[in-house]
RNA sequence: GGGUAGGUGCCCGAGUGGCUAAAGGGGGCAGACUGUAAAUCUGUUGGCUUACGCCUACGAUGGUUCGAAUCCAUCCCUGCCCA
């Protein structure tokens, strides 16, 4: 039999929820689920070493991105350097997006066809073509583990019909890709259901992408601005569609309440750059909630910035001195509150997967929304 | 001592008779951030008042005018040039 670059080893599921853990085993070692995957667009997760991810922040599995590595430094170039892996120094996993969301979030720049997507590049403007078979070449010479499926992401509020249109178009897409994609050793390719905020549309899209018989399958197209009651809806309506014994990904999640959501609907795998965004910006996630290190209540505040964190940041430094560092835009300080926030996000799936494995996922949730004051 | 340029809100700086509580930066204060066009973006920033509005304010004082940051007089201060 043929080897594959995936397979998914479901260890246990909750018995109240969906919550359910396992393992995903990939060329560049094994990942426990549910994780929290890091977001490096541009072969760099912003302001962080791959030694600090690992160390500090705890990182199986980090993303980058098939458009802007396409654009700058160009994949020939990647593949040249022998790889993302060798290029970045990074060791571990590596999933690549597919492009798919820069349809969506360089809407004013580009156009869809059948065929492809024609985009302009937001650093020159020049004209770039990018079907599902060139998603595929790029991600191919990028050499990542997982590959995700050319899609797209439609925006929220849109039509019934421009939806179905849309993503009966990514199904199509995606079975392009999979009759493209020969490296099935060393990549695994993940289909994308979408369908916006319709369940008749999210349910032919997992149904049909289910035929083609990916190794893992994600959930793209929420979190895109909607209130989070219609996000909730979704992923619960949604999840459940997909395959038990298949890995699961919900795209673009996101804020700790989401992951824990995400986790207990029986997702498998989340990425977001809320965590390093906010970091560079200034706030802090944290058990005790989100903190903005640039407010001035902090300026004589000599304890540590979350008290209940293991991180590199938290072990050493004070508020007071984050604080400076903010305000002063010194780089030290978007560096230490990025390790604090991936790690803080990394961990945060840890402890839910530890819950479920306890059968403590339902108590953990209500102890974790106490202290972080969301409200149920 | 002579000449010259200037003194504007926390700072820099625009504004040369009414549309000016005064552009624009910066700084301060706060908010946002969810498969990264983001070390970004948004709001706010004299006092009192719920509001209408009132008060204080463009170096100082006095004046012209229906009306002055803007015009006039005197004074104070600062930069530069010459002695």
């Amino acid at each position: 039999m043929e080897k594959k670059a995936l397979s998914f080893e479901l260890i246990k599921e909750d018995k109240r929820t969906n919550a359910r853990v396992g393992v995903i085993h990939l060329p560049h070692g094994d990942i426990k689920t549910p994780v929290f995957m890091p977001v490096g667009t541009q072969a760099t997760v912003k302001s962080m070493t791959p030694d600090e991810l690992k160390n500090e922040v705890g990182a199986h599995i980090i993303l980058s991105n098939t458009y802007h590595l396409y654009l700058r430094p160009g994949h020939e170039l990647i593949k040249e350097a022998g790889g993302l892996h060798k290029f970045m120094n990074w060791d571990r996993n590596i999933l690549t997006d597919s492009g798919g969301f820069q349809v969506f979030s360089l809407g004013d720049l580009r156009k869809i066809t059948e065929d492809g997507v024609e985009f302009r590049s937001h650093l020159d403007g020049s004209k770039h073509f990018i079907s599902p078979e060139k998603s595929m070449e790029i991600q191919n010479y990028l050499a990542s583990d997982i590959m995700m499926a050319f899609d797209e992401c439609a925006p929220y509020g849109a039509s019934h019909e421009y939806v179905e249109k849309s993503m009966e178009r990514t199904t199509r897409w995606a079975k392009r890709c999979k009759d493209y994609h020969k490296n099935t050793e060393n990549q695994a390719l993940f289909g994308i259901v979408q369908g916006g905020f319709y369940k008749d549309l999210r349910e032919k899209s997992a149904n049909d992408l289910i035929k083609l018989d990916f190794p893992g399958y994600a959930i793209g197209g929420i979190s895109v601005g909607e209130p989070k009651e219609e996000f909730l809806e979704m992923l619960r309506f949604t999840t459940p569609l997909l395959p038990k014994d298949k890995p699961r990904y919900l795209m673009g999640v996101g804020s700790p309440d989401y992951l824990i959501e995400a986790a207990i609907s029986g997702i498998d795998m989340c990425d977001c750059v809320m965590p390093t965004r906010m970091a560079r910006n200034g706030t802090a996630l944290t058990h005790y909630g989100q903190v903005n290190m640039l407010n001035a209540k902090h300026t004589h505040d000599f304890t540590t910035l979350d008290k209940d964190c293991d991180c590199y940041t938290c072990k050493n430094y004070t508020k007071a001195y984050i604080h400076h560092l903010i305000k002063a835009k010194e780089i030290l300080g978007a560096r230490l509150l990025s390790i604090h926030n991936l790690r803080f996000l990394v961990k945060l799936m840890e402890d839910v997967r530890c819950a479920i494995e306890e059968e403590r996922l339902v108590e953990f949730k209500e102890e974790f929304y106490e202290k972080y004051g969301y409200k149920e």
